[in-house]
DNA sequence: TAGTGGTCTAGACCACAAA
DNA sequence: TTGTGGTCTAGACCACTAA
């Protein structure tokens, strides 16, 4: 979809692109923008369906693609509103540390261990699908909670793809939105595998831990809008503090 | 649905329950009795309509619902088909641990550690939602993986929701199925809790691990189609064997 | 070329919530 | 009673796959 839609806040009906999509496009930016914040009503679906001239199906196959993001909820006879965060998205969607604390409860707080350039080791290029000592920008961040240790966050960008991204001071700057804002990135879907590891001696004072604690540890690749591989992360949560929530269905 | 128009293969206009779900209902159980199993294609959407007297759009609702929990795929231009198993449904479906292990190509096999019936604790009537002192079920199996410890499942069962579940030999009896066809239970849905915790001294023989070794510790309580809590489970993941893996959305 | 799923329309009636 | 989302119909045309 064209940016000058989405500010256009138009359906492109000679656009390839579905019109349904369009929709989900303009109405999702609409909520990550917070021009609708949690609980908010959206416009009833007959209003959508005047404000954009499509038909009752259309803005419904728009709106179920939310609802299956759980971006918004519908209520029969109430209308429909936009989803206030929860911690199980964690497992879902991409969520940001400092929301992820909000969602618990916890004040989040940054600091930064490293910050430069490195070249891309076997691991790393196999993953990014780079070559061997491609330049990569290393970002390693202690996250905190309530001001006490939660977190160890390890991230890997392709620094060809993102240029910018160095001219950031990432104790205050979220790496999500400078992508998005710096770099024209979105980062649209992630892999990652979930681990229980003993912690590593080298993590043990940072994260002011006994050394017998367990670490849920997770490596994830994120990819970007063009499905291009853009961060390797690596995670490490304090198990004593850190957990986490998903539901199943049967 | 009623258990007859499942047999019938048949949807029940009088009933109170959207066309489009008793056909849900219909294809599910056929892929769940493995009446068309892995890659086989469904009918076609056409068929389905005549087959079932519905509108295409009634048929397409019953099969999105399908998609969305990833049970089959479409191919545009080729047809619908039922999906492969994959190991990332551990974090999304109820995948019990013998299909989990064929997934991740481990040879499956169990162990009974303690079946017996025990009162409710605080912990485990809270979580369960009966009184203190309820009578539970309680079955430990330890989890092989070619031949090796893999993990340690601590199942709680309400005795009174599942009279006949004692008379099985949980050595060679899925638990779940056994619901199913005994009892009339089906696990419908469940929320989990997942963390990382150094392995517990008295399950370090029974797993045949080093005492350093972190575990993937998850709580989990299933509902019934009743949406009333039947299981409370407690899994104990070899850290160094067992992993999980998810996708995320942006 | 025939058959598949993908998109879209313009209606209709219903169940539920709130005033 | 009014307005919301929930369900359903009977069409239509398109893009893609495979023969």
């Amino acid at each position: 979809m064209l940016h000058q839609d989405i500010l256009k806040d138009q359906i492109d009906r000679e656009s390839k692109l579905p019109l349904y999509q369009q929709l989900y496009e303009l109405l999702r930016t609409k909520i990550q923008n917070k021009e609708w914040g949690p609980g908010d009503m959206l416009p009833t679906e007959t209003e959508l369906l005047e404000q954009y001239q499509v038909s009752r199906a259309t803005v419904r196959q728009a709106l179920d693609e939310l609802v299956n993001e759980s971006l918004i909820y519908r209520e029969r006879g109430r209308g429909t509103f936009v989803s206030h965060p929860t911690v199980d998205q964690t497992l879902v969607r991409i969520v940001s540390f400092t929301e992820d604390m909000r969602q618990r409860g916890f004040k989040p707080g940054t600091r930064v261990l490293f910050f430069g350039l490195v070249p891309a080791t076997q691991e790393l290029a196999e993953k990014l699908e780079v070559p061997l000592g491609e330049e990569l920008v290393r970002l390693e961040r202690l996250r905190l909670a309530d001001g006490e240790p939660m977190s160890i966050e390890e991230s890997h960008l392709i620094h060809s793809a993102c240029p910018g991204v160095c001219d950031f001071d990432y104790a205050h700057n979220s790496l999500r939105e400078t992508l998005e804002k710096a770099c024209d990135i979105r980062l649209t879907r992630a892999n990652q595998v979930i681990r229980a590891i003993p912690a590593p001696d080298h993590l043990v004072d940072t994260l002011s831990i006994q050394p017998d604690t367990a670490l849920l540890f997770i490596e994830r690749i994120s990819y970007s809008q063009h499905n291009l591989p853009i961060e390797f992360l690596r995670l490490y949560h304090r198990g004593d503090r850190y957990v986490l929530y998903n539901g199943l269905r049967g």
